[in-house]
DNA sequence: CGTTATTATGATTTCCACTTTCAATTCGGG
DNA sequence: CCCGAATTGAAAGTGGAAATCATAATAACG
């Protein structure tokens, strides 16, 4: 799994004309040993803790750049800030996002995804992607 | 409906011990008047083509302030800028995003919503909003 | 009607997440 | 090992939204 998508970045690098470096891969370490769903903000965070001489802008670029390279994903949960999300072969998911602890779950729903299709559709819209975000109290909060 | 909002708007104002102004009354005409989905620059735009003499700030702050007293909602469609629908009482839809030219369309679908609230119920999440957006071409696009 | 306390306005500043800049550094093909 | 090209990171710049604050407008009261 983990090395994939290393692979899958090293081909993307290489197809490029980018270089590796040490901060793209320590990055990428620290990205792919990561909860999901994480921000930029804590990446960097995490990230320091180890290497402290590892720049924000750097971190930006570089989760730019996995993006790019379809190993991960950008989401915006509304509370402004960028999350990056891993993304694996062609699996898609949406979420469930915890308004009081901010916690993110996610789930799959085929026949979700057949109904938004026919809505599509009817409309003559070509979907190219979508989102789905289900906001409320998880488990935990409703306690 | 223009006059079923004014007068919510007008009940909210009074409740809160607010004050009816000019600047008031000039935006939520403006508002009640546009496009659905429209971001506060293009409101505050419009806006100022008759009324030159209105502050960014206090489209900010009217724009806010319907969304509090229910007659407006926030949305982010991730082109940066936020933008304000109409509300109607009890009333919910989703939205066909276009990539291209950026119109957006409404949609409902009860179903989608049951099996929401079903998978929510499943994993114990009580749902407070949702978002549902599909991203691709509209029918004008893909001529 | 005026007075006055309170709220609103709007120019400006601040904030915050993110992006760009640019000089110095690192990478990697030859 | 060298050199051109890419990368880095500190710092400055952006852009949308929120806060500040002196001035203006509103509405309740006499």
């Amino acid at each position: 799994m983990k090395r994939a998508k290393k692979k899958v970045f090293a081909d993307f690098i290489a197809q490029r004309g980018l270089k590796t470096t040490k901060q793209r891969d320590i990055i990428l370490d620290s990205f792919l040993s990561s909860d999901r769903h994480l921000s930029i903000e804590e990446l960097y965070l995490k990230l320091r803790t180890k290497n402290p001489n590892i720049g924000y802008a750097t971190v930006y670029r570089t989760l730019k750049l996995f993006a790019e390279a379809g190993i991960a994903r950008e989401m915006q949960f509304g509370d402004g800030q960028t999350r990056y999300e891993h993304v694996g072969e062609g699996e898609h998911h949406d979420h469930l996002v915890c308004t009081r602890c901010g916690s993110i779950e996610e789930f799959e729903n085929e026949t979700i995804e057949q109904l938004q299709a026919e809505v599509a559709a009817s409309r003559n819209f070509l979907i190219e992607r979508h989102r789905l975000e289900l906001y409320g109290l998880c488990g935990n909060c409703r306690k």
